[in-house]
DNA sequence: TGCGTAATGCTCATATGGAGTATAAGACTA
DNA sequence: TAGTCTTATACTCCATATGAGCATTACGCA
């Protein structure tokens, strides 16, 4: 599914070339997202002016992608890497030289530490510096209805047939909760999708007009709309916080964020900061706790504000006690 | 989280090596997991005597990975491709040749035809044909108590201190549900890897031994535990087993292998092939019609064996009117 | 001592999921 | 033609999960 927009839009682009002649190889690059939180701050690691993800070549040393990037990444941020997941391979013709074909393979990586080392100047930034529409903590934020909104419908209101127009719209309202809808944190990549498809992020117009229709829109991507990355690395941003949100929910990932003990409020803060949007607290607890995912300390927490809060830590038990997977359908347990 | 188990025990054959000298580059190769369900078996497409899965080589001119599987796919076979997803992109170096380092990028593809068409010889087969412990719609198959459970058993006692055999028994009972537990049926990768690593996977041998436990363990693959294929194959079939499992559960995929109209129960039957296991009729035929996912067509089928059956057909408006996802944290909905 | 801020305990209504009962409508057969 | 087999289809029941709110407790601080 996933790009499945962006090809349709390229496929003017799309000239029937011959396969490489072989002999001829194609590079290979690692991109990471590395996620942190620090004080309800979801952080990612950049570089470049906080333009770019880090990135390198793939090398022959390792043994496989997986171990590649953690050594890659913990010699040059001296960084230790909590959590490793691959998010996606892409290879679109538009990236980079003519001359040689780049893959590109993404990864999301969690980690407790943040401070800046390593060989290279790095940055920790709060992702929402690129997704100002995706942090709903505190309500939605007003840039939704007043930039965002009032574009994405002149946009769909650019098209010649209802249907289309009706389209469109409907598309816009599912993604971002208009008319009444409910928002869906998930979404991250299909909004970040949708609105490079209507011309709004700057990234769009670096890669020359998508249609006919892009013109007929609202075609300046104002400062409002996040900071811009090279090439497509706000996609894979994109892509990285996408299936975060989407994984805290069904598997523990969420404690390799986290520093050996903690409150339950400081878990709450936490996930609370990656959904982008806040949880009940008292049902979060009992969530929590009737998991059995963590264990007392023994120890309270005096800076609380309020009340001490009794320090917890995560059970890594329970990794070896069950499979952690979700079900939906109607699945006899006899 | 993939490939970790695999990757810890090659870690021995791990060497420093130098990165390559840039100008030559590494050589792209698609695999792909082709999937169709026909009369309650889930099919997937081989060649090679039934021992390898569809692959070649990524061409440069396609504007996407996604689109080159596609155009490849649809030249090679002539079936029309429904849904097609990325699974996952690997690059072990004890693969292929040690002269060029070969990137596979694994797809899944459903598509509702089967007839072997196209310009190679390929050859839909069942896929428990290679995972003959993955069927539990009769019940558990007998060769997991008589076959698996046994040498699951003497592999994990060959270890010496006694808290790594009880790990490694805790890991093969929850894998395969032993001591009461519930089977899982989205741990297809994590079942084969068990018992790769437990050297029952003929596969296993091919690229020698992997530790010196190994040796002790009961270090035959007898025929009884599925067909072999050619380098890791199998491995990545049972990703897209794995991952078409859990799909169904909140993405109706399902529909992309069905016929343009069918039965509830031949729906159920699709369901049920893929995920290995009976669900209960009453309610399925619930959950499928509160989500107002088909639409009856008005035509009923006299072939049940019984009474009529009315036939239904996909909607797929249901792409359009909702954003189809699912949620386990307590998020607030004001 | 009173207030602000959290932690923590408990209740309640509703939604969801697993499982069973009952009835309907065809084909087939004695 | 009645009886039987098979599947479709309509409901009911119950346990549990989930969303939401109320009440109480315990600390720092003015």
């Amino acid at each position: 599914m996933m790009g499945t927009i962006r090809d349709i839009n390229m496929s003017a682009a799309n000239a029937p070339t011959a396969p490489l002649p072989s002999g001829q190889g194609i590079a290979a690059d690692l991109i990471a997202v590395l996620v942190a939180v620090t004080e309800s701050e979801p952080l990612v690691l950049t570089i470049q002016d906080e333009r770019a993800l880090p990135s390198g070549p793939f090398e022959l040393a390792h043994r496989s992608l997986q171990s590649g990037l953690r050594a890659w990444v913990e010699r040059q941020t001296r960084l230790p890497l909590g959590y490793v997941e691959q998010l996606y391979t892409f290879a679109d013709r538009d990236r980079g030289g003519a001359e040689q074909q780049v893959i590109s393979i993404s990864y999301l990586g969690l980690t407790r530490e943040q401070r800046a080392a390593g060989e290279f100047v790095a940055t920790w930034r709060s992702w929402y510096v690129y997704f100002p529409w995706e942090d709903h903590r505190v309500g939605a934020p007003a840039m939704i209805e007043t930039v965002i909104l009032p574009r994405l419908r002149a946009w769909a209101e650019a098209l010649p047939a209802s249907s289309l127009r009706h389209d469109r719209w409907q598309r816009a309202a599912i993604t971002f909760g208009f008319d009444g809808r409910a928002w869906n944190e998930e979404l991250v990549l299909q909004r970040y999708e949708l609105l490079y498809e209507a011309g709004l992020i700057a990234e769009a117009e670096r890669n020359g007009p998508l249609s006919p229709a892009r013109s007929l829109a609202a075609n300046d991507s104002s400062p409002s709309m996040g900071r811009a990355m090279i090439l497509d690395h706000r996609r894979i941003l994109a892509t990285g916080i996408a299936r975060l949100r989407a994984k805290i929910k069904y598997h523990p990932v969420v404690f390799e964020l986290m520093p050996e003990t903690f409150t339950l409020l400081q878990l709450q803060r936490c996930v609370e900061a990656l959904a982008g949007r806040l949880v009940h607290k008292q049902n979060f607890r009992r969530l929590i706790e009737q998991q059995e995912l963590v264990e007392e300390t023994g120890e309270t927490s005096q800076d609380t504000g309020g009340r001490p809060a009794k320090l917890f830590r995560f059970r890594r038990e329970v990794f070896t006690e069950r499979a952690i997977v979700g079900t939906k359908l109607p699945i006899s347990r006899a």
